[in-house]
RNA sequence: GCGCUCGUAGCUCAGUCUGGAUAGAGCGCUUCCCUCCGAAGGAAGAGGUCCCGCGUUCGAAUCGCGGCGAGCGCACCA
């Protein structure tokens, strides 16, 4: 509805521009400043000034005189320097949102793929990895809203240095056959995920003292590139078993994927040998024959650096001098795949099902039958740390340099700044600090060092607080109802801390700050829910039903587009005047009511929030930032707390009133609930 | 050394792309509000050199240049 109205509003004042000073001018529409100067300002005046060298308050006068009245507009006027201020007209906006006019679907053909998480597979997920999966499944909820067809993929590098480091750990730190591990990962007790981490913190500490142990690293990748050997079969069985634990972990959080691309099959499928005749063919990379890189294939500096002039200095190697490919060609390789460029395709076999029916497949080196079709996207974003943006502008440069300028328009590396740890959460964790560490605002998560703290302990004691929370105010609710409440409160208070940063923002992870529930967090907005719906289910308990709203209002369903204008059909005009309208209402009992009480700011605002679900969504995939749709809903959910208190729903004596703020409030929990559910949040029972 | 990012209230952050109205939010602090649709809430208040300087502009937190300070990159690791 509030965007029908905002390229209404624009149109008419472009032409109002047009036939007063013959300028095609774009108009642009901003919020207020203050709610009291109205719902849109125009700011098209300033922009006029110039050209027209003429104070911008004089413009905007004449602008505001132009032209008659535009519909759903209620007023004008001119505000501060030269603003025009519009107020929309309340009656006809709330029966078009009552109407729902301006609900549109869409199908789409292409596919967008959104590639995120990406754990290496060898200890448990931390906060870190927090992060990155809850904004990318975010994003994918975001565009999946708005009926784009995505594909979720997380990578799986089974057959890199972080694996065999703790296959080496386990082999030559803890003296563990296969079948040890193997039991140890078929009891759950031994939460095997954490045993990784501990090994892989103890072998990374043991390399630092112990030179000379790389050699079994190497010895380790060796027999897993070439696919036999007890430490492959090892690093198989852990790299699968992480894989699952981090599925298990993240799917905690309403978080699952598509498709598993594993690193082993980019090897055994030849991706990269396929990749590598491409770009040599293109001239794309060279054999270097001289200088620190001689022997290597490598990819000039000036391909992905502006103002790098030719030379080794800053070149990248692609293939290293005894002939294996750097993580960079392999990438290249990945990335063509997913835009179908390769001209090669895994096989998949089926790796997990989730407990809502949904599959996830891995990619597999056999023949399978069965298997839905995976990659060929059009628009491919890749959400990857800050940190390794230098690498993803090699990738792209890899696509352009094979002339694939439009896939490499369209990779887009969704970056996002680290997580760090708050010294006052590092000293709780009982990690040591130096004087100077203190000071500094945020101390490094490593996986080397075993700093960090680990998703799951991080959700556990959310729960656990959240859960103490719940039974202090529902101690008659049985145990497994409150420990479904306190879940759903952790989560919403998880994603959400992980969303209310925008993505450039470092995260100085606090303890005390995450396991707020109060202010700026998920739980007030599932809060402000809850209290919405209470309502309703009260209503129910004193054996009152729910009005039908729009049959009140005299709005035929089934629901559709208000028609416009002239307000012809059954309603004739005229109508009462008690609310008068400067042009015919499309509904006029519906313009009346709605008029009538949306004259309450707080209605009005609620309202207002409301209905701006939609486009709050395509702002932040404009934007590319999840973060303004979490403070969106936020917002919404004060803006509800306002009405709340205002009006006591459920003891109102006005009828007409009663019906409304009862229609008010099952609109709000319905958009409120629509943006949570985008945001990965449920709302509990009761809080 | 080069590149990228950041510097806004005591703290944590929005706002900067696309310049415009008295610079916002949450936390913390000070005072209030439960005969209840559960206060995980609400009302009110104190709190700012938008890092500094110069420039562009009618107008700069926002754009440009130069400083200062911080972080992250710049492997034949991934």
């Amino acid at each position: 509805m509030f965007h029908i109205l905002e390229k209404r509003i624009a149109e008419a004042i472009s032409a109002r521009i047009q036939s007063l000073y013959a300028i095609e001018a774009p108009v642009q529409i901003e919020q207020p400043k203050q709610s009291s100067f109205g719902e849109l300002a125009l700011p098209a005046a300033f922009q006029l000034a110039r050209q027209l060298k003429k104070a911008p308050k004089a413009i905007a006068a004449e602008i505001d005189a132009a032209g008659g009245a535009i519909e759903g507009v209620a007023s004008m006027e001119i505000a501060g320097n030269g603003y025009l201020n519009v107020r929309l007209d309340r009656g006809a906006y709330g029966a078009g949102v009552v109407a729902n006019a301006g609900a549109v679907s869409r199908e789409v053909a292409t596919k967008i793929i959104v590639e995120h998480t990406n754990i290496n597979p060898n200890k448990a997920a931390h906060i870190g990895h927090l992060r990155n999966a809850v904004l990318g499944d975010t994003f994918v909820r975001m565009l999946r809203a708005t009926g784009e067809n995505v594909e979720v993929q997380n990578y799986i590098d089974n057959t890199g240095v972080q694996v065999a480091d703790v296959v080496v750990g386990f082999q030559h730190l803890e003296r563990k056959s296969i079948e040890e591990v193997r039991s140890m990962i078929h009891d759950p007790a031994a939460r095997f995920d954490y045993v990784c981490w501990d090994v892989y913190a103890r072998m990374s500490q043991y390399y630092d003292e112990h030179k000379d142990a790389l050699e079994w690293r190497h010895a380790t990748l060796h027999s897993i590139e070439a696919g036999h050997g007890i430490e492959a079969e090892m690093a198989h069985l852990v790299a699968d078993a992480i894989v699952d634990a981090h599925i298990a972990t993240m799917w905690r959080l309403n978080i699952a994927y598509d498709v598993l691309p594993r690193e082993s099959e980019i090897l055994h499928l030849q991706f990269w040998a396929t990749a590598f005749e491409q770009l040599k063919q293109r001239k794309a990379i060279y054999f270097e024959i001289e200088g620190k890189n001689k022997g290597c294939w490598v990819m000039p500096g000036s391909a992905f650096r502006e103002g790098s002039i030719e030379g080794d200095d800053d070149s990248k190697v692609i293939v290293r001098s005894n002939g294996t490919v750097t993580y960079v060609g392999k990438d290249i390789a990945y990335q063509l795949w997913k835009f179908g460029l390769l001209g090669k395709d895994f096989y998949y076999r089926k790796w997990h099902t989730y407990p809502n029916g949904h599959d996830v497949w891995a990619s597999t080196d056999e023949p399978q039958t069965g298997a839905p079709q995976f990659g060929k996207g059009t628009r491919v974003y890749n959400v990857i740390d800050t940190r390794q943006s230098y690498l993803q502008d090699v990738v792209v440069a890899g696509l352009r340099a094979l002339d694939y300028n439009t896939q490499a328009d369209n990779s887009i590396h969704f970056n996002y700044e680290m997580v760090a740890l708050s010294p006052r959460t590092c000293i709780e964790m009982g990690i040591e600090l130096t004087e100077e560490d203190k000071r500094l605002p945020y101390v490094q998560v490593a996986g080397r060092k075993g700093i960090g703290v680990k998703a799951d302990d991080l959700l556990d004691k959310l729960i656990e607080k959240a859960l103490e929370e719940v039974t202090s105010r529902h101690k008659e609710e049985p145990e497994e109802s409150r420990r479904r409440a306190a879940t759903q409160i952790a989560i919403g208070a998880l994603r959400y801390f992980m969303l209310k940063f925008t993505r450039n923002s470092v995260i100085a992870f606090d303890f005390a700050e995450a396991l707020s529930f109060e202010g700026e967090t998920g739980p007030y907005v599932q809060y402000s829910a809850v209290r919405a719906r209470n309502i309703l289910r009260k209503l129910a308990e004193r054996g009152e039903t729910l009005p039908d709203f729009q049959a009140w209002l005299q709005i035929p369903t089934p629901i559709g587009v208000a028609p416009k204008g002239t307000g012809e059909g059954a309603y004739p005009a005229p109508y009462p005047t008690d609310y008068p309208a400067p042009y015919p209402p499309a509904y006029p009992e519906a313009y009346n009511i709605m008029g009538r009480q949306l004259a309450h700011e707080d209605c009005w605002q609620l309202l207002l929030s409301a209905s701006k679900a939609g486009s709050a969504i395509e702002r932040a995939i404009a934007s590319g930032e999840p973060a303004h749709l979490a403070r969106y809903a936020f917002q919404l959910a004060q803006s509800y707390s306002n009405f709340y208190h205002e009006f006591p729903v459920l003891s109102e004596t006005d009828l007409e009133k009663k019906a409304f703020l009862l229609w008010m409030t099952k609109y709000f929990i319905e958009q409120l609930e629509k943006t949570l559910s985008v945001l990965g949040i449920e709302v509990p029972e009761y809080m």
